[in-house]
DNA sequence: CAAATCTAGTTGCTCGTGCAACGAATCTGG
DNA sequence: CCAGATTCGTTGCACGAGCAACTAGATTTG
């Protein structure tokens, strides 16, 4: 145990409590549900967090311009652009220009990228699952309405639109 | 409205939804609540996220070595090592050689330090709170045990103790 | 239809941070 | 009491990602 030396006597007045302090958690917690899908998307197939959300929105939508990649601003435009760039190096997505737009480009798994997409997704799914395999069905659909909640209520928070993380 | 082009028809099987994923989910909540922390302790402090993690845990406690300051392998040694340094070159920190064990050093903020700590603290609270705002106090409470829950059961599913990301 | 404005996407730059290798101090076992 | 293993902390390296500036195309306005 790590933190045997953990029983520092407290400052008088601890304003913040770390450990109690939601933004803190929340943190510690989707770093570790990172972690714990980076094993296999990362590890075991070569892919990145946003090359990871490219394929499994591709595999969800068939066709998507780069911007639909970050719906709300989640994933900054570079960093999609720099995540499809590698794929297509890799052969996992395909561009094709928009001849009604040609400012935009329609991406779209190839065979090989779907191959993968058929390998991940079921394997991070399963990893989605056994995280919340320690909650009851009740828990689970509160824990989406508090997040669902909290989230909106960030996002008027946040500065703009700002962000940028992982899974 | 970004998302007009939104409703693109799905694939026969969509394996993933991303939007319903829960690590997504919790990695985009994460991320907001670090953007509305971050313009705090960011651009008004000029402080880092370990920065800040640092100060909060010293404001806490008085004494600390870098190595308690990553109780549980939130934030890697490295991490820490160099918001010390940058903290101490600031003047915000200073150390003290350990001398029953001369491998580590007692951290302690420094007054001007603890000024900024004391300038901090209450308002990332403030953001805490004001997004805790949008949940009843019975919800709160359950959104804490959840988190709780999910935390412990993902760092058994998490490489070893990996991790690292902000707030 | 020209000028100004806006949007999609790319790229150079920089910086934060994880990793791995390392140095120093400590602890363990023969 | 010495040799190997372990731990605290630092640092070189590389890479991922945000920012800002830019190109190219589209849209608006007068």
């Amino acid at each position: 145990m790590p933190s045997g030396s953990a029983a520092r006597k407290p400052t008088a007045e601890p304003l913040v409590v770390l450990e109690e302090f939601l933004p803190y958690r929340l943190n510690v917690l989707a770093g570790l549900t990172s972690s714990a899908l980076a094993q296999i998307y990362a590890e075991r197939y070569g892919l990145s967090i946003p090359a990871w959300r490219v394929i499994v929105t591709l595999g969800q939508y068939e066709f998507r311009t780069a911007r639909d990649m970050a719906p709300d601003g989640v994933m900054h435009k570079s960093t999609v652009s720099r995540a499809v760039s590698a794929l297509e190096k890799r052969g996992l997505v395909t561009r094709r220009p928009n001849l009604d737009d040609r400012r935009e480009e329609w991406l779209a798994l190839t065979p090989e990228g779907r191959a993968i997409y058929e390998a991940v997704a079921p394997e991070a799914l399963a990893v989605g699952e056994r995280l919340l395999s320690v909650l009851t069905a009740q828990e689970q659909k509160t824990l989406s309405t508090l997040i669902d909640k909290l989230t909106q209520q960030a996002r008027l928070l946040a500065p703009q639109d700002a962000e940028g993380e992982e899974t």
